[in-house]
DNA sequence: TGACATTCTATCCACTCGGATAGATAAAGC
DNA sequence: GCTTTATCTATCCGAGTGGATAGAATGTCA
């Protein structure tokens, strides 16, 4: 019985994911994320409970789908292998252009005040799954014998997880000045110092 | 001639920038500015030329004050004064509760599309002040020997860079593992890692 | 094929937005 | 004290907001 939904859950899920990205919660009218996902406001009403709810579940989406595609190759790689992903992010082919609107968690963070606990929560969970990876993958350098003596992993792993922040949002910009290459590179050398 | 303005051009700029601040650029009204800084609507079209001019005065303002009374301490202080500069940033009591809010630049990058020039403009400044007075302050360290030879002051410059930014953005977080604290400890630990 | 459940389409709602305007008001110069 | 000039107050505007609802359309199952 009932009658087919014109956009599956799935795909208009990760649609509105896209707008929220490209144009911020505040700046994304529900009509436009009618007319450019399939998604119809009745059904965001009635299936998502409205526009706040649907953008929560794309941040979780969002945060789903890092955790599954960024951070593996992150915690596997060795030194080297933190390195090249800061200077090249494993980026899905489909998200390179998303990206350019830097990361849908920071620019939330930005976005809703400081004391809005649904967001909050979303971000305590990207600080947690970055810093894990981080870790984990400094952890593994260490048992290669690749790691200096002097670095303290917990420390490192700080210092890298800002480096990772500050990409995300340096990507979002077209200042000359704000030139993520130049930050990466610069980041990537600092970690291929830490050798041992 | 001409009548007295409520508030002068001063004051209500700089009420305007702590509102935009605390608010962001979309979730601020220009009801709200008027009652909350004594500005008039009138005033807000006639003299500052509409919301977008007036919001673009205060991200003026917000760098000016960054680079007066922010950067000074950075620029002098050799290592240990770029350490003791992370770790407790030089701000005015006033501005202490504002801070909260994360970095005005920061959050404007997020909320303006990547192609808006007058936004980028402003962050092209706030990339340049700041990298500038890395620059500065590490090459100041090392004319004093503080510094180790294996240390690149572009290299530390940029990942300063990135740290400062994503302090600016853990304020604005109250998420537990956002924790600024945690951040800039291991910052200010590595910053002293670097002496010679 | 007809009953039923659900979504779609098309409005309608109350509210807020940034901005514009007209008449009242206040300060300075003559 | 009167004129001049700029701002204030109060209102209005058109557009857009997120959300609600009623009737038409569609799909499934008996």
């Amino acid at each position: 019985m009932s009658r087919a939904l014109k956009t599956d859950a799935e795909s208009a899920t990760l649609g509105a994911m896209m707008l929220f990205w490209r144009d911020g919660y505040h700046a994304l009218g529900t009509r436009a994320l009618e007319s450019e996902t399939g998604l119809t406001r009745f059904t965001l009403q009635t299936k998502y409970g409205g526009k706040k709810a649907l953008f929560l579940k794309t941040l979780d989406l969002y945060l789903d789908l890092f955790d599954a595609y960024m951070l593996p190759s992150l915690r596997s790689g060795g030194l080297e292998g933190i390195a090249a992903w800061i200077e090249q992010r494993p980026v899905p082919d489909s998200f390179r252009e998303a990206l350019r609107n830097g990361c849908l968690m920071v620019n939330s963070i930005t976005e809703f005040p400081r004391d809005d606990s649904a967001v909050n929560a979303r971000a305590d969970r990207y600080y947690g799954l970055l810093r894990a990876a981080l870790v984990e993958a400094l952890e593994t350098a260490r048992a290669k014998g690749e790691l200096s003596g002097q670095i303290i992993v917990a420390d490192a792993a700080e210092v890298l997880l800002a480096l990772v922040v500050a990409l995300n949002l340096s990507f979002k910009s077209k200042a000359p000045n704000a030139d993520a290459g130049r930050i990466a590179r610069a980041g990537a050398a600092m970690v291929r110092g830490w050798s041992a």
